[in-house]
DNA sequence: ACAAGCCATCGACGAATGTCTATGGGTCGT
DNA sequence: ACGACCCATAGACATTCGTCGATGGCTTGT
């Protein structure tokens, strides 16, 4: 006799084979593109890419129109994401691209400012 | 006689050659990586990216630790970037990646996904 | 010494974001 | 027709974010 057959059960996640993606990649990636996804943060960061050497945030501040704070709170982000290295000169405060970039990012930052959209 | 001076003023935004950003350019690109810049989004577009095929949505709801509906917020989101296009099958819904993807954007997503950290 | 300017930090506040539960429209097997 | 499942949308809510004004520490020219 047959045996009575449970209801054909749709499956959840059994479609297709889904890529392996490192967790860890994708949290450290993914902050950096955070900090990079802010209009503001992605024209300093250009500006700093175009011009290879140190340049004042007072040109920023100039330069953006956002409010002094702003500015430097931006400029913190891109510190803290190890993007920008600062360097104090009088009054001054002179930011660069870390020369010690990874050069995954190094080639991810030149794609993106240099290829344009 | 002389000219009384008037008092030295050290002016704001004139100490460097500040490149020139298009602002275009820099609201476009930010707003991409803004979609990429969340760890769970970035997941599903590598994931997109290696199958180089659709992949059905239940997939994801399967493998990463979320709700249901917070996938295809997720989702909605890299559609609405214009990085995804999705087809319906039965039940199933499948996102692929778009296949025509900007030039720029196909190559940023390469080094992106195939560039490691 | 003093005043002026650059800059970072603090506190505040509205807007945006990520997440969830609840719901409803489609689709399919029975 | 009914139940089960997939999926998107809506509403709610806590957290994060972007921005500003106020403040104080440095540095420098007078």
């Amino acid at each position: 006799m047959a045996i009575k057959e449970l209801p054909m059960v749709r499956q959840r996640g059994t479609c297709c084979a889904l890529p392996a993606v490192d967790a860890e990649w994708a949290e450290e990636r993914s902050g950096l593109l955070k900090v990079l996804g802010d209009p503001t943060r992605l024209t300093m960061l250009a500006a700093l890419w175009k011009a290879q050497q140190p340049i004042c945030i007072c040109d920023f501040t100039a330069d953006l129109e956002l409010s002094q704070p702003t500015i430097s709170h931006h400029m913190s982000k891109l510190k803290d994401a190890d993007l920008v290295e600062s360097e104090k000169d009088g009054i001054w405060m002179y930011y660069r691209l870390r020369r010690d970039l990874a050069p995954a990012t190094r080639r991810l930052l030149s794609q993106l400012v240099e290829g344009g959209s």
